[in-house]
DNA sequence: CGTGCATATAAGAATTTTCTTATACATATA
DNA sequence: TATATGTATAAGAAAATTCTTATATGCACG
């Protein structure tokens, strides 16, 4: 069961990641400053399951990851969170050598 | 009843006009070659109806366009469609300018 | 006059996404 | 021992998106 590694698909799960406000938001505030989930729902004025929900999506899609932080006696247990450095250029051109690439082989 | 031009809003609107794979494969289809409407329903094995609505979210979006062309007999009736030269940059420092930028006012 | 091409829209069904609520667990502090 | 912080997940409700089907119009061709 490979993922079949298609151009079009990829793209499509990219743009839904990014296809909503609090995704956004997420991001926006990881990238001001990296911090955990429960401090982010705090300053997103959304619930906890709702903010570990859509960060779970986008950890998934490679967006924000995990950053190595300060574990205090031992413990991880909080998780610290930042943007992974991704730069995602959409244009016409781009679109249609992602999308009709695979079709020619 | 102005739109309030919020970037993270408009934003969201673009991300989820492209986070489809119907109007990803028309904007494609669109750069290799401008066409209308039907034709292009056709090549993408879908309806008419359901072409006609992805194309009309892409054109109020501004992704596509109707561009002149020829007409024969002084009417209209066939509309040609291109892509419009959009270029979007996604990085996390680019959502979080936009995301956060009118905060700050 | 019927068929193919071409446009446009609306209503309702089907599907997917989003959100809430509940549950469970662990640590620290008042 | 409550309360606050912190993690994770699942079930079901609510909302949004997507798709089909039907309707309507017009031109050209056989």
């Amino acid at each position: 069961m490979e993922p079949t590694d298609d151009g079009l698909q990829t793209l499509v799960k990219t743009m839904k990641a990014l296809a909503n406000p609090i995704r956004l938001r997420i991001i926006a505030l990881l990238e001001k400053e990296p911090k955990h989930a429960y401090a982010l729902a705090k300053e997103l004025g959304v619930s906890y399951p709702l903010a570990h929900l859509h960060m779970k999506g986008l950890k998934k899609m490679g967006l924000i990851e995990e950053i190595e932080q300060q574990e205090r006696e031992g413990l991880p247990s909080v998780k610290t969170y930042a943007p992974t450095d991704f730069e995602i250029v959409l244009s016409s051109k781009m679109i249609h050598d992602i999308v009709l690439k695979e079709e020619e082989e």
